[in-house]
RNA sequence: CGGUGAUUAGCGCAGCUUGGUAGCGCACUUGGUUUGGGUCCAAGGGGUCGCAAGUUCGAAUCUUGCAUCACCGACCA
């Protein structure tokens, strides 16, 4: 290619908008633009890395046996109710009308569509296990895209399906992918992590996410540090504090202050006092109905996912508004505590394992000191509803834990049968007798691994791509050529041969100045130049940059094909 | 959805307080100059000042409403 023909669009000045370093350099080296919020155009550049990612997370996903297919962004709306998500997915599925007012979706995922599809195609145990994939645009409605391309709400995405008569096969299959996400990434150069990941309201037993390791990454990853474990903040178990509790020996006093007060102004330790969250409960039926106290140490966070899993406490997470807390404390939230109050006290590992705690006396501006468990609260329940935090034993029994950014590149769940089920996707199995299947789901954001590539891999003069997914393997960047004859015959005369060999080449015949093409060529993050001038013709010699390590040697002209053997 | 801020040329911004018909840098066009790290000189082109209504002799500037974009939060496979 030749940038006389190409459109470079590079920018030297960063757009105000873009916010990660990332979605600047996207911007500035011209991959892609933006024309909506969450919405890009992948301009030439973008777009040949945006092949490349594509192209390797193919090959993988062939290389572990599954199958392409494409199926349409548009899906009909009944898919969805038979599914159930048409009620459960929420503000983020896009809904549209055809225009005989039949109601349809934007697909942010396809499990309705592949399930319908292996449903009617599939009629025995012996087509089985089988794995389809495509790579296909999603639209999410996110309610606040941002970072460019990292959380777009039209990304590309790879999603791939396995089907199985038996959950073992389905861990088989499972195994492969986990697999083959692993070579992906190897492929890619990044930095990356499995971590154990959370169903979500997807359902499903087991579930890996695969990060991309990253400051600008928006998941807690927690790592050990004596260990290979690695979970998501959402997953990992914050393990009960060893030991015996501590005996009383204090009796309960009222302070006339509320718990924030009396931590900031007396020397009671933030870490002896525990705080108390209302939130919305659910009765035997599963009803929201009644409410639910979450108590913690002071100095720990809820844990949202862990809340929300148990039972008791009804999903989404919702906390009691200020009326409510009212209600039921008759007081303001900052005053809540467990003590005295009747509903159903959940309370963290830690937090039980105080005593001689402060905390608050459900009467405004009043806290209690030297409260102690079983002797002045009998009724609780201990659960892990807390986020670790750094130093906390790791549950994987070795180690201490270590909390990093991540971004989330890849998820692999077992499903199980729940979308079978809905769908009714069931085959015949040896007995002769339907059999509804088990199902692995298995996604990768294409789209989004491009910027995560680029934060990991950049410096101040701009991208520098690992080899697999460089736009461009080389540049030719000729140095007064409009001047020398010389250095144009060099120039064309070693872009024929790179061409003809089928390495793409950029040739920047522009008739601009050297730092002009220099800077050009380090913001798009060119693995290598050839630079032909004047200066080493004599000697019949180019000279070639690194972009990764800036190493700068001269070679002689005819060695230069063999570079790309 | 709540809070904050922004919206003036392709991009980055000034002008608004104190109303008088729009400017700077980059980019672009033309001519010259320069050519191993974003040359220099000269001459140009380009803007319904986000939209709508109002106040006023007169609005980019004041008022009101709306839209869009971004950030923080809530929310979110």
């Amino acid at each position: 290619m030749r940038t006389s023909q190409y459109l470079l669009s590079t920018l030297k000045e960063t757009p105000a908008s873009a916010e990660v370093i990332s979605h600047q350099l996207m911007l500035r080296a011209g991959l892609v633009r933006n024309l909506a919020s969450g919405l890009y155009t992948w301009l030439p550049t973008g777009l040949r890395v945006l092949k490349k990612v594509e192209n390797i997370v193919r090959e993988e996903m062939q290389r572990a046996g599954a199958n392409e297919v494409l199926m349409p962004m548009v899906q009909p709306a009944d898919l969805w109710e038979e599914s159930g998500r048409w009620d459960d997915y929420g503000p983020e599925l896009l809904r549209l009308n055809d225009r005989h007012k039949r109601p349809f979706v934007l697909g942010p995922t396809h499990e309705e569509v592949i399930t319908k599809l292996v449903a009617n195609e599939l009629s025995s145990y012996k087509q089985l296990p089988l794995s389809l994939f495509q790579v296909q645009t999603k639209f999410r409605d996110e309610i606040r895209p941002r970072f460019g391309v990292m959380r777009g709400r039209e990304f590309l995405m790879k999603d791939a399906y396995s089907f199985h008569l038996e959950d073992e096969c389905l861990e088989k299959t499972y195994q492969i992918m986990f697999d083959a996400y692993c070579r992906i990434f190897e492929r890619l150069e990044l930095d990356f992590r499995p971590v154990i990941a959370d169903t979500g309201s997807i359902g499903g037993e087991k579930s890996h996410e695969f990060h991309v390791l990253a400051d600008s990454g928006e998941d807690d990853i927690a790592f050990s540090d004596g260990s290979d474990f690695a979970a998501n903040i959402e997953k990992a178990e914050a393990l009960a504090p060893t030991g015996e509790r501590a005996q009383p020996t204090q009796e309960i006093e009222t302070v006339e202050l509320k718990l924030e007060r009396l931590i900031k102004t007396t020397d009671t330790d933030v870490k002896n006092s525990v705080k108390t969250i209302l939130v919305l409960g659910t009765s035997a039926e599963g009803e929201v109905e009644k409410f639910v106290a979450l108590v913690l140490r002071g100095d720990h966070e809820l844990n949202e996912v862990k809340a929300e899993n148990l039972p008791q406490v009804a999903a989404p997470l919702t906390l009691a508004s200020d009326e409510q807390v009212s209600e039921v404390a008759n007081c303001h939230r900052t005053s809540l505590g467990p003590k005295g109050l009747n509903i159903e006290i959940i309370v963290d590992r830690s937090a039980a394992q105080l005593s001689d705690f402060a905390c608050g006396a459900n009467v405004n501006n009043q806290s209690f000191t030297g409260v102690n468990w079983d002797r002045d609260l009998a009724e609780i329940t201990v659960q892990d509803i807390r986020n670790v935090v750094a130093g906390d034993p790791s549950p994987c029994g070795q180690g201490n834990i270590e909390i990093k950014r991540g971004i989330e590149v890849g998820h692999i769940f077992q499903l199980g049968s729940k979308y079978a089920e809905a769908m009714n996707c069931a085959v015949l199995n040896e007995g002769g007798k339907n059999q509804t299947l088990t199902m692995g789901c298995y996604g990768i954001g294409v789209s989004r691994i491009v910027a995560a590539a680029i934060e990991q891999n950049h410096d101040k003069y701009g991208i520098k791509w690992p080899k697999a997914i460089a736009p461009f393997q080389v540049a030719i960047v000729p140095m007064n050529m409009a001047k020398s004859a010389r250095v144009k015959e060099t120039a064309e005369a070693l872009y024929e041969s790179l061409n003809q060999a089928g390495i793409e080449v950029l040739f920047d015949d522009r008739k601009e100045r050297p730092g002009v093409m220099f800077a050009d060529h380090e913001l798009m993050g060119t693995p290598l130049l050839l630079i032909v001038g004047e200066r080493n013709l004599d000697a019949q010699q180019v000279e070639l940059k690194n972009r990764i390590t800036g190493e700068k040697s001269l070679i002689a002209i005819d060695e230069v094909m063999a570079l790309f053997n």
